[in-house]
DNA sequence: GTGAAAGCGCTAACAT
DNA sequence: ATGTTAGCGCTTTCAC
């Protein structure tokens, strides 16, 4: 059945040849006459040759791979973060393994010390439960790093993320703008100084600031995990609370959908009575009911940033730079649940 | 910066021991001296050594990883396919690696063929694009490949798929036991012979014979890409065209939550006038607005099955058995869009 | 229980 | 424009 491995040998025996020759085909070196070229290229076809990559990454010290740490695929944002980083990473030469972490801190720091950091060339590393607290786990790593999101800051490591404290300003804002005065957020995280929860919510009191509303710790609901059901849960649970409320912003997506199912299911008319807005413009945002106005992050403006930071550390002209951080763009999607 | 990388060879030098038995000790091999042992794994962590997997894999011949072939990771069935893969391959040791096809059928085929077939251990396989024509390409495949989905039936591989007619039928069914008889379809595929949406309208024809229930070509809405998009276009379409409908069967939950979102617009009661009902049992549809009946696939089951059959054609007993085909169970989960 | 030697398939350096 | 040589870091016989 399975027949013993075609090597470059074979190739070269075959074509008339050096192994050399045969490499320089493949790694198309550009001197070479055109005869021995399709010679090579023939003997190639014929033999059904291709080129055994763990060697190759042996000889060159690379691997042609790097790293994805998120928390999960099953999170629509990740899964389209991690689609975007697929293609950035496709677009400069490079194949992309991801790695789950859960979520949880243990496996988010065995990610950093784990057996595949050996055969791939960098990681972009998008942790969730780690904190400022474990930015010394960071700095013994001696491989090329980018940080991705807001939970480590000023961190040994190149850093990308996005304006959370303006996005949420903004989104904030925009609610404000259309006449909310009592405008509920759904995602906190009480007693938490970094991370998107406590940044977000910055941007939140800020915009009351600025707007001359008081700030109202009965408007504040608690979700630890970024979830469609925690949305829902904090959701119902302001309603049952009776809080008077004109408006929800959702910390990030998934929650502001939850929220959405749990106002359609108790007959509280979006925008008419309660205005939505979440964060994060996931596919799913363009076809809820009504469809979700949201904060767009930059997602494919992230992946590539992330890709090409990472790329010049292995390679390229900014191997020996300072640690640089990126602040990607972001702006605001109004849809149906914000409209009028 | 980064000073020259630690080998075994460094290793072995530090704790007065041979190269070999410092493989022995970094491979677990039973039977090493207590003391030489701990020797060895002192000197390992001084010095902060990892075993190069590119110089392992090239020795050994294998590297420990599977490639994941997907349409899209954007995709939440996908996302929540890779997931679970990723999980059960994890179980057993090995590293999954996504690739994405796009749902190009030139991509499909490209993957097969491509350089990361040579550092892989075998594929599980997704095509979207791809039908029976293009078995010829399968056969000529040299290495452990497990089919996923319902495109290539009687292929030269393994094969994981779930009872489509079955499962469209109970779907059809669930539908007819609520008293429903003008039953809506969208996501067909006019002329197709093979893949998801020709099995599943076969048992939805199934099971309006069975019911004796004339089938209406009128009811039947094409979409040729099962997204939400294509699922309200339909939808839309359906109603524009003043079909009378008091339920709709949506091929996949990304067409049927589409379909959801115009009958909510069109201030359409669900299940009230028109009932609903998906396919996949994605997380999503737990949440949706109304949430959303639908056929769960067995996803978990499938990705375990289509990692032990791999495994099993890389190294183990079902090396060389005639090609398996292994149908998952499904069941109907009944939420809001078809109560009562 | 441990060591010595060979070589997996490829590419980089240095010829020519 | 092509060939020769050496060796990446590891595991695997085979000795002892």
């Amino acid at each position: 059945m399975s027949e013993t491995r075609v090597t470059m040998r074979d190739v070269a025996a075959r074509a008339q040849v050096s192994l050399k020759t045969v490499s320089n085909v493949v790694n198309n070196y550009p001197y070479i006459k055109a005869s021995t070229r399709s010679r090579v290229e023939e003997a190639i076809a014929e033999l059904g040759f291709t080129v055994n990559v763990s060697a190759r990454n042996l000889r060159r010290g690379r691997s042609g791979m790097i790293g994805l740490a998120v928390p999960e695929l099953s999170l629509p944002y990740f899964a389209e973060l991690a689609d975007s980083v697929i293609r950035a990473a496709e677009a400069r030469g490079l194949t992309v393994l991801i790695e789950q972490t859960g979520a949880v801190r243990e496996r988010e720091l065995a990610v950093l010390g784990g057996e595949r950091r050996s055969f791939t060339d960098g990681l972009i590393y998008s942790p969730l439960a780690l904190g400022p607290d474990d930015v010394g786990e960071l700095s013994v790593v001696d491989y090329p790093l980018v940080l991705l999101g807001e939970r480590i800051f000023g961190g040994p490591a190149d850093h990308v993320t996005m304006s959370n404290v303006e996005a949420a300003y903004a989104a904030t804002m925009h609610l404000v703008e259309r006449g909310r005065r009592r405008i509920a957020v759904i995602g906190a995280h009480e007693g938490e100084a970094v991370g998107s929860a406590a940044l977000r919510m910055q941007g939140y009191r800020r915009a009351l600031d600025h707007a001359g509303i008081p700030f109202d710790p009965a408007l504040v609901a608690e979700a630890g995990l970024w979830h469609r059901s925690t949305g829902a849960e904090a959701m119902a649970r302001l309603l049952d609370d009776r809080v008077e409320i004109d408006a929800v912003f959702g910390l990030n997506d998934a929650l502001a959908l939850g929220a959405l199912h749990v106002l359609h299911d108790r007959r509280v008319s979006v925008p008419g009575q309660i205005a939505v807005i979440g964060f994060d413009d996931i596919d799913e945002t363009a076809y809820s009911s009504p469809t979700l106005s949201t904060v767009h992050p930059g997602r494919e403006e992230i992946a590539r940033t992330a890709v090409d930071l990472l790329l010049q550390r292995i390679e390229g002209p900014g191997k020996d730079q300072p640690f640089r951080e990126v602040i990607a763009d972001f702006s605001i999607v109004e849809r149906q649940s914000t409209a009028g």
